[in-house]
RNA sequence: GGGGGCGUAGCUCAGUUGGUUAGAGCGCCGGCCUGUCACGCCGGAGGUCGCGGGUUCGAGUCCCGUCGCUCCCGCCA
């Protein structure tokens, strides 16, 4: 950092000082981070935002200073005017980036007291998170949310760093907008002057940056906060940061090649180590066919095969009547494991969360003529056995794994399975970062359960440009890109649609007629008519990727002030009841009961 | 909406088969201490065992309900 201006409080970072500033007498301020007092001889570790510094106060040469010094605790603020020691041989602390040098004081201020804090600032031990939100800004001057707020700046500003240095522009779009479904559910925010109207929290400025493209202006940008109200998880709040971007006169390659330079760019400055680009690209049915997910995580095997056609016809019934239904029977190799019954039992319950009924284990032996040993054996043929363990590359003692289901279920499962036994049998290389484009989604997906004419819904969004043809729903792709980095979705976007024809030919599909597409959309789809570019664009999902590079598994812990698994926040205490007359001015009346207090 | 885990001192946790006065480490308070850096030594305070109900001679422990936190499924383009 760059030295501060000098001040009556301060002339020097406390993580700044080291010993080419021997002899210099200097003024640091912070908070007491941690007190050893000897009696007649006081030491001080001095925390400020650049680091921590040991002060010394000696009877002799501190005076007042030393009489003030005994009464410091924890958390106190202070400005110390000193001279800068060089730490006798033996007195050096090593462990300390200042620990060459100390801080004689001569001159004490104390500028505030504190209270005795609920949780330990000096260590970064787990502490429980509804306490650690209260008290949220005592977390945040712990080591581990400081550096976690140091990298999201380093990844927003390497972000601007490089799109202002491709001419992008950086423009805002209204956070009081209109319902747009888009899939999640809107927060919605009541209009005083329009009674029983609401705006609604921006999902993402998905519609205003195609306006911005069909306004010429090429290249947008924006660090935007979007909003969604459902159901929160570890990588999931109501409200999200995203890097938002679109251009005109693009197609996939062009908006890739830009997201790349950037988290390349992202990466490199918080020291994350990734492989070079261009990065691989994957279509969305191998993701699923050999991962399970359309975010696979690839720094490890344990890949699925679809075993079903090499396993047909077999005295097998559960796998018969699955393969009769039009269900798949796929499988994977866990490799050489002893795993006990009850273990084995625990690998149903992971599958089980994903809708399958049973992971149904095999050991492979090495035995031509019985190649599988267990139960199961008995209804394959040597042929069919031998078959499978070539497909699965297994050998003597391996464990494979058999999911029977709709090729849904069967995915998911295995998917999840394959995750599961990766952490518990700690596949993953340390140090290994697999980024991955995934592509080729389908355009539209149905509910099959729900029969043969269940309605159409846009996998991506209903603004993403299809690929092949119109007149065929089902085998229709979307020219869409997910950027996937050790199996979490860092990001996404689309090349979209810049016809009216197209656009409404999608609507239609959706089972919006165009009655009801014009009342929804209507301002895009008249936009469209007036001369709008081809274009696309990208969202990246700024706390996942700050997560990611800190090796944090929940996004709070990169977000200053979040909110908890029910969506509340425990400091401010919101969501909470407002007046009557608030509501009524509102023209708004509660059926609810206000939750009481705890 | 559903499933799992957790809730005991300010913090992190232990608490046996239901049994007498609920413990530890850290922190805090007081005293001592001139080279510590997780300073040390001596002493002390600190508890609605989340909350409510039930079973029992007796509940931190068992049962029911409820609240909160957390993870996952659904949901989230």
């Amino acid at each position: 950092m760059k030295a501060p201006q000098p001040n009556r409080y301060r002339e020097s970072w406390c993580g700044s000082l080291d010993a080419g500033r021997t002899g210099e007498q200097t003024r640091v301020a912070g908070w007491v981070h941690r007190r050893r007092d000897h009696g007649g001889l006081i030491f001080i570790d001095l925390r400020d935002r650049t680091g921590l510094v040991q002060l010394v106060f000696h009877p002799e040469t501190s005076g007042a200073a030393f009489a003030l010094a005994e009464r410091l605790r924890s958390e106190h603020v202070v400005s110390a005017l000193g001279t800068v020691l060089r730490r006798e041989e033996g007195n050096v602390n090593p462990n300390l980036a200042t620990g060459e040098i100390e801080v004689s004081v001569t001159e004490l201020d104390v500028l505030a007291s504190s209270e005795t804090p609920p949780f330990p600032i000096d260590e970064d031990l787990p502490v429980d998170e509804t306490t650690r939100l209260r008290y949220r800004w005592l977390d945040l001057r712990r080591q581990g949310m400081r550096d976690a707020m140091l990298a999201r700046t380093l990844v927003v500003r390497t972000m601007r760093e490089v799109l202002d240095g491709r001419d992008f522009l950086e423009l805002e779009t209204p956070i009081l907008t209109r319902s747009t479904p888009e899939g999640a559910r809107d927060f919605l925010v009541p209009s005083r002057m329009n009674p029983g109207s609401f705006y609604a929290l921006p999902q993402s400025p998905q519609l205003f940056k195609q306006l911005f493209m069909m306004a010429g202006y090429e290249r947008y940008y924006q660090i935007a906060r979007c909003f969604r109200d459902e159901d929160l998880r570890a990588d999931r709040q109501p409200e999200f940061t995203q890097l938002d971007l679109e251009m005109a006169f693009v197609e996939e390659d062009d908006v890739i090649a830009v997201m790349e330079a950037v988290m390349e760019a992202v990466f490199a400055a918080t020291a994350f180590d990734l492989p070079p680009t261009p990065w691989p690209r994957m279509g969305y049915d191998e993701a699923v066919g050999r991962f399970g997910v359309d975010r696979p995580d690839t720094r490890f095997g344990l890949e699925i095969h679809d075993v079903g056609g090499l396993l047909a016809g077999s005295a097998f019934k559960v796998f018969e009547s699955v393969l009769g239904g039009g269900g798949v029977v796929r499988a994977l190799n866990a490799g050489a494991r002893e795993f006990s019954r009850s273990e084995l039992e625990g690998l149903n319950d992971v599958v089980r969360v994903h809708g399958a009924k049973a992971a149904a284990p095999i050991y492979v032996q090495d035995d031509p003529a019985q190649p599988w040993a267990g139960n199961l054996a008995k209804f394959f043929t040597p042929a069919q056995m031998s078959a499978v363990n070539a497909e699965l590359e297994a050998s003597d003692g391996d464990l494979l794994l058999f999911v029977a289901d709709s090729a849904k279920v069967a995915a998911a499962s295995l998917g999840g399975l394959r995750l599961h036994l990766a952490e518990r049998l700690r596949l993953i290389p340390e140090g290994r970062h697999d980024p991955l484009w995934i592509t080729g989604f389908p355009m539209f997906e149905r509910d099959e359960s729900a029969g043969p004419d269940a309605r159409w819904a846009a996998l991506h969004h209903p603004f993403t440009a299809p690929e092949g043809d119109l007149g065929d729903p089902g085998a229709l792709r979307s020219r869409a890109y997910d950027l996937v980095l050790d199996g979490v979705e860092i990001g996404g976007g689309s090349i979209r649609i810049h016809t009216p024809e197209v656009q409404a030919a999608v609507f239609e599909h959706l089972g919006m007629g165009p009655e009801e597409a014009r009342e929804r959309f209507g301002f895009l789809l008249e936009a469209l008519r007036y001369g709008a570019p081809p274009h696309g664009g990208i969202a990246m999902g700024v706390d996942r990727i700050v997560a990611l590079v800190c090796g944090l598994d929940s996004i709070r812990d990169v977000i200053a002030f979040p909110k908890t698994a029910s969506g509340s926040d425990p400091l401010t205490g919101a969501p909470a009841p407002v007046d009557a007359p608030q509501l009524k001015e509102l023209a708004l009346r509660s059926l609810a009961e206000p939750a009481a207090p705890q």
